[in-house]
DNA sequence: AATGAATGAGCGTTCATTCAT
DNA sequence: CATGAATGAACGCTCATTCAT
C-alpha cells in the first residue's frame, strides 16, 4: 500500500472509532486493530495520538465542508442558502452516524493543559465559521463587512446550538427551533 | 467530621477538579489528595466514580440554578428577565472559573455504552429548561403553554451556544451576539 | 443482645457466608451487613478475621459432629455404622447446602506464612479422625488399639475423598464408588 | 526474547507463585516482580489474570502428566502399574515442593459465581481420570468398559485422598494407608 | 458495650509509547 | 518501510483494621 493511502486507511478508521466512541475511549490498540496495521506503523505515520486526532479533526471538517458544499448547491443563494445550512443538519442528524460536533466533543476531552490541541480546535471551528462568511458574502453582494460578519456569526451560531443540543438531548426539536429562529432572523435583515 | 460535611468537602472538591480538566483527565488519586481523604474514605461515600460524577453534576447544577436567581432576582419580570439570562452568562464567563457547560463537556467524556450516565445528563439540561420555562412563564403571564415553551426553548438555545462557544473560542463575542440576537427575538414576540 | 447471643449470631452468619462463597471471597463488610451489626461490634468479639475463621471452622466441626452422631444413633454398632458415615455423606451432599469441606477450602486459601492457623485446621480434622477412631473402637470392642487406628483412618480417608471430590466434580459418584470400595473393605477385615 | 519463551516465562514463574502460596495470595505484582518483566507485557500474553490461573493449571497438569508417566514407565503394566500410580504420590510428597493438589486448591479460592473457572479446574482433574482409565484399559486388556471405569475411579479416589491428606495434615500416613488401601482391593478384583 | 467514619496498602487492569529486529 | 514484544505510570476499586465518640 502506498504511504498516503496507509495513512488516509489510518485516518478513516480512526475517524470513525472516535467520532463514535470519543477520541479517550478509544485507545491506539483499537485503531490498529481496525486498520489491520502494526502499532509502529501508525507510530510512523503519526508522532503521537495527538497527531492522529488533528489529522481525525481535519479529515471531518474537511468531510463536512464538502458534504454542505453539495447540499447547497442546487440551493438558490441569499436566504435559502443560509436556511439550506440548517437543513443540512436535520438530514445530517437522522443519517444514521450523528455524533454531534467533534470540535465540541474532542475540545471536552482534552486536557486544559493541552494548550496547543486546544487551539488547533477552536481553529478548525473557525475556519467553519470563515466558509460561513463566504456564504453570507456570496449570497448577498454589497453587504457591508461588518453586517456579512454579524449575520455569518448568528448563523454559525444556531447552527451550533443545532448540532450539539440535539445530540445533547438525542431529540429533533432543537435543530427545528433553530430554523424558526433562523427564519424570523432573516426576515429582519434587510 | 459529621458524615455530610465530608461528602459535601469531596463534591466540592471534585467539582473544582472536574470542572476545570475534565472528568476523565481527574483521577481517584487527584480527588483524595485534594481533599486530604483517604481513597476508601471516598468509597465510603461514593460507591464508584459515576456517582461522583452524578453528585458534581448536581452539585453544579444546583450552584447554577442559586446564582442565576439571585443574578436575576433585582431584574422586573418579562424580557428584561429573559435578557438577564444572557447577561449572567457574560458575567460567568468573565468570572475567572468559567470552562462552558458541564454537562456538555461530561456527555463527551462519556462512553456511549454507559447510557444511564448520559440519561442523567440529558435529565438534568432538561431541568435546566423547566426552569428557563418557569422564567417565561411567571414573566409573560396568560401566555398560551405552547408559546410558554416556544419562547422558553429559543432562550435556552441562546443560552447554550453563549456557553458553549465563548468556552469553545475562548472569547466573548458569542455571548454579545446571541444578546442582540435575543433582543430581536423578544421585539418581534407580543 | 447478651454478649454471647451476639457474638453466635455473628459466627453463624459468617459460616453461611464463609461455606457459600469462601473466606477470602467473603469481606468483613459482608459479614457485618447480613448480621445487622457494626463494625466495631464484631471486632469486639473477634480481635481479627482469622479469629472469626478459627470459629467458623469449630462451629462447622460441632454442628458436623452432632449431626453425624444424630444420623448414626439408630444404626448397629459396627460395620453398619461405618457404612452410615458414608451414607451420611451423600445426604449431606443432596441436603442443598452441601459446598465440601470448609478445612480442605480453608486450608486452601491461607497463606502458607500462616502456620499458626494451618495447625488449628489439621488440628480440626484431626479431631475429627478421632471420632471416626472411637466410633471404630465403641463397634469394635476388643479390637487391638493398632487396628483400631487402621481401620478409622481407612473410614476417614473414604469419608474425605467422598466429600472433596463430590465437591470438586459436582458429581455424586465419588460417593456411591467410595461406598462400595467401603464395603468390600470391611467385608476382609476379621 | 521470543514470545513463545515469554510467555512460558511468565507461566512458570506464575505457577511456582501460585502452588506456593495460593492464586489468591499471590498478586499480578508478586509474578512480574519475579518474571523480571513489566505489568503491560504479562497483559500482553494473558488477557486477564483468570487466563493466567488456567494457564497455570494446564501447565502443572502436563508436568505432572509426563513425570507420573516417565515414573510408571519401568514398571510392568496391570496392578504393580497402579500401585505405582501412589508410590509416585509418595515420591512427589517427599519431593520438597509439595503442596496438594493444584485443582482441589483452586477450586477453593474461585468465587462459585466464576463457573466458567470451576468448569474448567474440574475438567482438568477429568482429564487425569481419563488417564487413569487408559492406564488401567492397558494394563488389563480384555476386561470390560464398565470394569474398567470402576477400577480407575477407585485408584483415582486413592491417589486424590493420598494427595489431599497428606498435605492437609503435612504427614505421610494417608499415602501409605493408601497403598495398602489399594493393594488389598487388587487383591479382590479378577 | 457499641458505634461508623476513616484509614492506607494493596488489588487487577489499561494506556500511549519505544525499540530491537 | 514495517513489525510486535516490551514498557512503566496511571487507572478505578477493595480490603481488614482502627479510633474518636
Amino acid at each position: 500500500m502506498a504511504k498516503t493511502e496507509t495513512r488516509n486507511h489510518i485516518i478513516r478508521t480512526a475517524a470513525d472509532l472516535f467520532y463514535e466512541n470519543g477520541i479517550n475511549q478509544t485507545g491506539i490498540n483499537e485503531v490498529i486493530k481496525q486498520s489491520g496495521i502494526a502499532k509502529a506503523t501508525l507510530y510512523a505515520h503519526f508522532s503521537s495520538k495527538d497527531e492522529l486526532i488533528k489529522a481525525y479533526i481535519s479529515y471531518k471538517d474537511k468531510e463536512l465542508m464538502i458534504a454542505i458544499s453539495e447540499f447547497l448547491a442546487p440551493l438558490p443563494s441569499g436566504k435559502k442558502k443560509l436556511l439550506g445550512v440548517l437543513e443540512f443538519v436535520k438530514e445530517f442528524y437522522h443519517g444514521g452516524s450523528f455524533n454531534g460536533c467533534w470540535c465540541v466533543r474532542s475540545m471536552a476531552e482534552i486536557p486544559v493543559s493541552n494548550t496547543a490541541m486546544r487551539k488547533y480546535i477552536s481553529d478548525s471551528k473557525r475556519k467553519f465559521l470563515d466558509y460561513l462568511i463566504d456564504l453570507v458574502k456570496d449570497g448577498f453582494p454589497g453587504l457591508s463587512k461588518s453586517k456579512v460578519n454579524t449575520r455569518a456569526e448568528a448563523l454559525y451560531l444556531f447552527y451550533e446550538s443545532s448540532v450539539s443540543e440535539s445530540y445533547l438531548h438525542n431529540e429533533e426539536w432543537p435543530i427545528t427551533r433553530n430554523i424558526e429562529l433562523l427564519k424570523q432572523y432573516l426576515k429582519n435583515v434587510n
